[in-house]
DNA sequence: GCAATGGTTAAGTCAGTGCTTGACTTTATC
DNA sequence: GATAAAGTCAAGCACTGACTTAACCATTGC
């Protein structure tokens, strides 16, 4: 059903707990423990939404010893905003291109 | 499950039909069948999207007649891009400040 | 060596999602 | 007024997703 890299991307950013473990991440890096702790859900249910957050580029890993310790990866975030933006600014440039249209028939009307 | 408004926006974006949908109306409005042509599936499918879209507000839309035109809401494209350019200016802000961190250091152990 | 700690994997449960089909309503067209 | 067009609603189905428990693996400290 995910297709594309921006359906991954998306869909880790529309859960609450994932969405929360990135803000805490973007404070500095913590271990699996750490961040279970922080949404209060089962180690095993960590490490899925931390695979969630890798698959999708949000989040990066390092295990040294018997502790992995986690970081944002900006990669995710950056495609999320682009993907964003893209939308929002093609809208308002029709909006702008809409309004001199009418703002001429205006013109037209007035004259 | 779903508990906040960014749960509500990330949800609908992370549906590949959906984005698809979004992007074809920040090109103009369009009705809910043209809306189906543009994603080939039911019309009753689409009309389910376009309740996603609308709880999430991403899409607006007005009934004349017997034909529902839609158009983008910029309140959700706003949201959505709101949340992710905290997190990103958050953690590069964090990233400078570690950088200072360090560049201080680097002065220390060489006076 | 043996516990304890930190993490990973597998299996299973239950709720939610995307889609279809089919019945129905409302508006337009002849 | 009959027919078609544009949507809407409800039920059903296959699939996914978030979570748990329990077994397991690897590292650390005694």
């Amino acid at each position: 059903m995910i297709n594309c890299y921006a359906d991954r991307v998306f869909h880790a950013l529309a859960d609450g707990n994932r969405r929360t473990l990135i803000e805490r991440l973007t404070r500095g890096p913590a271990t699996v423990s750490e961040l279970a702790g922080e949404i209060g859900v089962t180690l095993a249910a960590t490490v899925q939404h931390l695979q969630v957050l890798q698959d999708s580029r949000l989040v990066q890993s390092e295990k040294v010893g018997r502790v992995r310790t986690c970081q944002i990866d900006p990669v995710g975030l950056r495609t999320a905003e682009a993907w964003v933006q893209r939308q929002r600014t093609m809208w308002e440039h029709r909006l702008e291109r809409l309004g001199a249209v009418l703002d001429s028939q205006d013109e037209e009307t007035n004259s």
